[in-house]
DNA sequence: CCGATATTGAAAACGAATTTCAATATCTTT
DNA sequence: AAAGATATTGAAATTCGTTTTCAATATCGG
């Protein structure tokens, strides 16, 4: 299944219709690895196309979420963005978030995965969701700050 | 050198000055060792002592983070939080959230530790700050939602 | 095509964080 | 101890991303 009928079928168990906004802020969304925030994806969107309120943007990212294509993610800004977790190409992942220049790098580790549930069993605790992230200055920014 | 000469060090260092509110804000934060915001922190310095404005308890609580007495930390609720982080009684951790009690457990690993070591070097990146935080039941919540 | 129902989007409301500014406290210097 | 320079205080206003409101409009099953 792939994600447009994903967001389709989810519409439809909740009783929701299939609108052209939807469908735009969809696509947009998808045409995307970056992680967005409502913000830019309402740019993007009437950037290209035709005109997209911003609440529906974000009530669609909100749906999109909801339906599994999507979860939330927050670095240090204070904004939302949303992070592709659908499909082989989007495992799950972590974040390096580079301070100076804002670059974003994804990781994983199963030798991580395995200490998270070490530490869960340990304290009873079951996981619903898990974030983890690191800040700092990535491998280009330190060159440059060496350099000086 | 103890929390509160820490805290002075850090006024001097910068020109400021040491008030009243200053040292009844620093007292109430290191007589609790709950996650406090700046609202629950005004409610506790309002109920025992004299009062201190809003105002002064989110600049006085910026500058215990910047002294190093403190972190700030953000659950799932858009609420920063200020964690202690000095002394040998605070060491670095991590936390798991209960989403349902709001009850929150500290963790630390080395293993976890040497991972992100292994991350951090394979990427060429330079960490400042990090944060693991894990949401989802804890013992008790799940085995009150099994006796159902 | 016709309802019944959901959606849209501009604007308003929200809520935590932060700033403003005039009155006041602190601290250094006589 | 008093004065002068500078920082602080706190009530209120402002900011800013998020979320809601509501009247006009679109969707969709029959
Ligand atoms: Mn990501
Ligand atoms: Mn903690
Ligand atoms: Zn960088
Ligand atoms: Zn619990």
């Amino acid at each position: 299944m792939n994600e447009i009928e994903v967001f389709k079928d989810h519409l439809r168990a909740a009783g929701l219709k299939d609108t052209v906004q939807r469908k735009v802020v969809l696509n947009t969304f998808l045409n995307t690895e970056k992680h967005v925030s409502v913000d830019d994806l309402y740019r993007l969107v009437n950037r290209a196309k035709r005109h997209v309120g911003y609440a529906t943007v974000h009530r669609t990212m909100k749906l999109i979420a909801e339906s599994g294509l999507a979860r939330e993610v927050m670095f240090n800004d204070g904004v939302v963005r949303f992070d592709h977790c659908y499909g082989r190409e989007h495992k799950h992942h972590h974040h390096l978030v580079c301070t100076q220049c804002k670059k974003v790098i994804e990781f994983s580790s199963q030798a991580l995965d395995r200490e998270e549930q070490r530490i869960l069993s340990k304290h009873g605790f079951e996981s619903v969701s898990h974030r983890y992230e690191i800040f700092g200055l990535c491998r280009e920014c330190r060159q440059k700050a060496n350099r000086k």
